[in-house]
DNA sequence: AAAATCTGCAACCGCAGCCCC
DNA sequence: GGGGGCTGCGGTTGCAGATTT
């Protein structure tokens, strides 16, 4: 009945990745390159199945992750781009380089979506307070969302044409390319490896990883490379509005350009707590 | 102080689409 | 053209730590 789960093979390991193997991967693909994911537990001997090494990798390992810590500015562009994408999870973060597609979904799900509904709470009630009493709006709820859980903004419209012009500019996998970036990592990893005491790593929990990629990647050198790339995506995002203007994307651009959080929060009618 | 509950996040599952033969 | 394998993606789960009772 159905179809039977990737790794359910005897000998298949799952749950948590231990840094001994997070080393194995990384040099394994420092060598090698990301990619040919179904090659790499029987090159590298990990007990762990090809989808697992390609999740650890993208998800946790690649460098150029940042993680914890979302600015205000990212929480406005992930909720911006949730409300035109809808829960396109990869499509935002093509915009945000140094995030995560799962990271962003995990912090929509757990903060962003919160602060939404509170601010609908919120925004509810100051529209019974200040209208007339024989206003028709039945919407209980105080959230709106589609039927594909996206949040309805008010700049919301034309999603089908967006996703197209957003897809078509998310090309660029932002994959550590250089060998540069990935040794730093690696070398990152052998020290603090070294100097880890298995207190850090109860039931195989690494939490630490988090600082590495931050040190090693986001304010090391190679940050100069991340930020030429979230650039380029931006270009190629305004490449592609000078194409498909229509009066949400116009919007969405003059969100874009403007740079202080001000703007940002005054572009995209957002809540004050972002 | 201990138990119960909540929260955050890493990892897994399974579907969809692409690519190659 | 179509069948199989591989990869990408979004939804969901499980667990550890934090918080509350």
């Amino acid at each position: 009945m159905g179809r039977p789960p990737c790794c359910d093979k005897v000998g298949i390991k799952k749950g948590p990745w231990t840094p001994e193997e997070d080393i194995i991967l990384v040099s394994y693909i420092q060598e090698h390159g990301p990619g040919n994911w179904r090659s790499v537990p029987t090159n590298t001997g990990l007990m762990r199945c090809s989808k697992s090494c390609r999740l650890r990798w993208t998800n946790y390992l690649r460098p150029g992750i940042k993680r914890g810590n979302f600015t205000s500015h990212e929480e406005g562009m992930i909720v911006h781009l949730q409300a035109l994408l809808g829960n396109k999870w990869a499509a935002i973060a093509s915009y945000l380089p140094q995030r995560t597609d799962n990271d962003i979904k995990n912090y929509w799900n757990t903060h962003l979506k919160k602060k939404m509904r509170k601010y609908h709470q919120t925004a509810n009630l100051d529209t019974k307070l200040h209208a007339p009493s024989s206003s028709t709006n039945n919407n209980n709820n105080t959230t709106n969302y589609n039927q594909n859980n996206q949040f309805l903004s008010p700049a919301t419209s034309n999603n089908r044409q967006q996703q197209t012009i957003m897809a078509a500019s998310t090309s660029s996998t932002l994959y550590a390319s250089s060998a540069e970036n990935i040794s730093r990592l690696l070398e990152g990893w052998m020290m603090r490896s070294s100097s880890q005491n298995s207190s850090n790593n109860k039931a195989g929990k690494v939490k630490n990883n988090d600082k590495i990629n931050d040190d090693e990647c986001v304010q090391g050198e190679g940050s100069v490379m991340f930020k030429d790339e979230l650039f380029e995506s931006i270009l190629s995002f305004d490449d592609n509005l000078m194409n498909n203007k229509n009066e949400s994307i116009q919007d969405m651009e003059k969100w874009f350009l403007d740079e202080t959080s001000g703007q940002v929060k005054e572009a995209m009618q957002l809540p004050s707590m972002f």
